[in-house]
RNA sequence: GGCCCGUUGGUCAAGCGGUUAAGACUCCGGCCUUUCACGCCGGCAACACGGGUUCGAGUCCCGUACGGGUCACCA
C-alpha cells in the first residue's frame, strides 16, 4: 500500500491540558500514518520552566480516550527510543558540536541584556528584532579563552549570509524566502537543553518520521529547519502545517476558555467519538456530503492533500448538532450508561425507571450535561406559574383546566398502582376523551402541566405519570385542583 | 513594522476554466404530534474588492482591502 512506510508523530509539550487544536493535529498525524504506518508520541518537554507533570497523564490519557493508538511511544517503547527528549541530550549535545564543527553552528556568549539591547537597536532602525550575530565572528582564541572562564554560552544556527531557501509544504506548496531574513536562532540552551527548533530537526531525523504534522506556528520557521537538514545533509521530510482552530474571526482557540480543552467538553457531556468527528471536520473534508465518520472511516478516507489551508472557528453549535447525532445514535443501553451519572444528579428518588426515564431522553439530548435541567421536576414539584395551563393550541386554560382534572383523576384512581403504565394510561384516556369528544389536549396538557409544573417535558404527560407513579401523580393533581381553586378558577 | 500565508452564505465546507455555485449547522415556515424533542418537507443566505489573461473565471495572474502566522535561551 502507498501508506505502507509513513511514520508520523505527535509531539506535544507537556504544559497544561489538551485544546482541541492540539488533539486534531494528533488525529491528522494519526489518520495520516493510516493502517499501515506508524504513528510515534513523541513527548518534548525541553523547557523546564513550563513543565507541568500532570500534563503527561492528560496527553496519555486523551489519545486512549480518543482511540488514538501510537504504536511507538514513551510508554510502549520502539526502535527509536527514547522517546522523550529530555532523555535525548547527549545526541542533542553530538549534533549540536558536529554543527559547530562544520561552521554551520557557533557559540554565542552573549547576556541578556546585550541581546535586549541590539534588540533595540535593531528595532529602532526599523528591521526585525533578530540576532545582530555578535558573537558569529568571534576567533578561536576568544572562544577559547571565554570557555576557560567558563562563560555560559548557547549555540547559534549559522544561517547563510546569501541565497534563499524554499521549503515544500503539502497543502501550501513552496514558499521560498530570502536568507537575509532568517535569524541565527538557538540551538542549544544555556543550560544544555535543545530548542525545539533543533530538537524537532534531529528528532524527526533519527525518527525516520515522513510527513511532519503540525501547526503554521512553524511554517515560518521551516526554512531555518531545511538548512538545518542539509548542514547535516539529511532527507527533508514532507511537511504538512496545519492552519489554526479559531475561537472567532482573529482569535485563536484560547486555553482560558474551558470550552476549548477535550476534557472540558467529556466533562460537559459531550462524547468522545463526536467531539474527533467535529474537529476532523474543521479543517479537513474528503468532499463527499457524508459529515459523520467513524474513526476507521475516517483513517480509509483521510488524504493530506485535503487538509484546507485557511483558519477554521470552532463552532459549538454544531459540536451540539454533532454530538446529539451521536448520541441518538446509541443503543439503548448505551445512553443508559453515558446519561446515567447525569441523570443522577437530578433524580434521586429511587422509586423511578431510569431505564423508562432515559428512553424518554434519548432523543431530546444533544449534550449530556442538559440532562439534570429537563428532569428537574421528578424529585420535587417545582412552583409553578397557573399561566402553564394555558394552551391556545391545546384549547385549555386555567378556566378549563379544574374541569379536564377533575375528569381524568377517577380514570387514573382506578387503575391500581402496579399498573400505573403508559400502555395502560394512554388506552384509559382515550376513552375519556373519547367519551368526553374532546381534543386530546384538552385532556392531556393539564395532566402534564400538573405533573410537571414546566413549559416543557420529556415526553407527555402520560410518560410523566407513569413515570412518577400513581401516588405521587395524584398528588401532584390534587395540588394542581387545590391551587387552581384557591386561584379562584 | 519586516517576512510568510490565507479570503465561497453568520459558521463548517464542496468546487479544481463552462454548475440553476453542493451539503451540513444556525435561523424561519410547514407536516407529524399529548408539550418539547426526534423525523419529514420547504425557505432565507456566499464566490472580499479592482484590474488583467481567456470565447468564457469562484476557479489562472497582478494589485488593494481585510484576516492569520512569525520575528524568544516557548513550543
Amino acid at each position: 500500500m502507498a501508506k505502507a512506510n509513513i511514520r508520523t508523530r505527535f509531539a506535544p509539550s507537556p504544559t497544561g491540558y489538551m485544546h482541541v487544536g492540539n488533539l486534531r493535529t494528533a488525529l491528522y498525524a494519526y489518520l495520516a500514518a493510516g493502517d499501515n504506518g506508524t504513528f510515534i508520541l513523541r513527548i518534548e518537554d525541553t523547557d523546564q520552566g513550563r513543565y507541568v507533570p500532570e500534563a503527561l497523564d492528560i496527553i496519555y490519557e486523551t489519545l486512549k480516550e480518543t482511540g488514538l493508538h501510537w504504536q511507538e511511544g514513551p510508554d510502549v517503547g520502539g526502535d527509536y527510543g527514547p522517546y522523550i527528549q529530555s532523555q535525548r541530550l547527549d545526541i542533542y549535545k553530538k549534533y549540536a558540536d558536529q554543527l559547530i564543527e562544520q561552521g554551520d553552528a557557533y557559540r554565542c556568549f552573549c547576556d541578556k541584556e546585550r541581546l535586549e539591547a541590539s534588540r533595540l537597536v535593531q528595532k529602532a532602525a526599523g528591521n526585525p528584532a533578530s540576532y545582530d550575530r555578535h558573537c558569529r565572528s568571534l576567533s578561536a582564541e576568544e572562544i577559547e579563552e571565554k570557555l576557560k572562564a567558563g562563560l555560559p554560552y548557547v549555540v547559534r544556527q549559522r544561517i547563510p549570509d546569501t541565497g534563499s531557501t524554499t521549503i515544500t509544504d503539502e497543502i501550501f506548496g513552496d514558499i521560498t524566502v530570502e536568507n537575509s531574513t532568517l535569524d541565527d536562532q538557538v540551538l542549544i540552551k544555556q543550560d544544555g537543553m535543545p530548542t525545539y527548533n533543533f530538537a524537532n530537526v534531529v528528532d524527526d531525523h533519527l525518527m525516520d518520521i515522513t510527513i511532519v504534522i503540525r501547526g503554521t506556528e512553524y511554517l515560518s520557521s521551516a526554512p531555518k529547519y531545511n538548512l538545518l537538514y542539509e548542514a547535516f545533509g539529511w532527507p527533508i521530510p514532507k511537511y504538512l502545517h496545519c492552519p489554526p482552530v479559531m475561537k472567532d474571526s482573529s482569535s485563536k482557540l484560547s486555553k482560558r476558555n474551558g470550552d476549548a480543552s477535550y476534557q472540558d467538553l467529556i466533562a460537559k457531556g459531550y462524547l468522545s467519538d463526536a467531539v474527533l468527528n467535529y474537529i476532523a471536520l474543521l479543517g479537513w473534508s474528503p468532499g463527499g456530503e457524508q459529515e459523520i465518520f467513524s474513526l476507521e472511516e475516517m483513517k480509509k478516507l483521510f488524504n493530506i492533500h485535503d487538509v484546507s489551508k485557511s483558519p477554521s472557528i470552532f463552532d459549538p453549535a454544531k459540536l451540539r448538532h454533532i454530538n446529539g447525532v451521536y448520541i441518538r445514535a446509541l443503543s439503548p443501553e448505551d445512553f443508559y450508561s453515558a446519561a446515567l451519572p447525569f441523570v443522577k444528579q437530578a433524580v434521586t428518588r429511587q422509586d423511578i425507571d431510569l431505564k423508562a426515564l432515559c428512553a424518554l431522553l434519548q432523543t431530546r439530548t444533544e449534550v449530556l450535561g442538559e440532562i439534570p435541567e429537563q428532569i428537574d421536576f421528578i424529585n420535587a414539584l417545582p412552583d409553578y406559574d397557573l399561566s402553564l395551563f394555558a394552551s391556545k393550541k391545546m384549547k385549555t386554560s386555567p378556566e378549563t383546566a379544574p374541569d379536564a382534572l377533575r375528569a381524568l383523576r377517577p380514570v387514573l384512581e382506578a387503575i391500581p398502582a402496579e399498573a400505573f403504565t403508559p400502555e395502560r394510561l394512554h388506552s384509559d384516556l382515550m376513552a375519556l376523551v373519547a367519551r368526553l369528544g374532546v381534543k386530546n389536549g384538552t385532556i392531556l396538557w393539564p395532566l402534564r402541566v400538573a405533573v410537571s409544573g414546566k413549559q416543557f417535558t420529556p415526553g407527555g404527560g402520560i410518560e410523566i405519570a407513569a413515570l412518577l407513579g400513581k401516588q405521587d401523580s395524584l398528588a401532584r393533581i390534587d395540588t394542581a385542583l387545590s391551587r387552581l381553586e384557591q386561584a379562584g378558577y
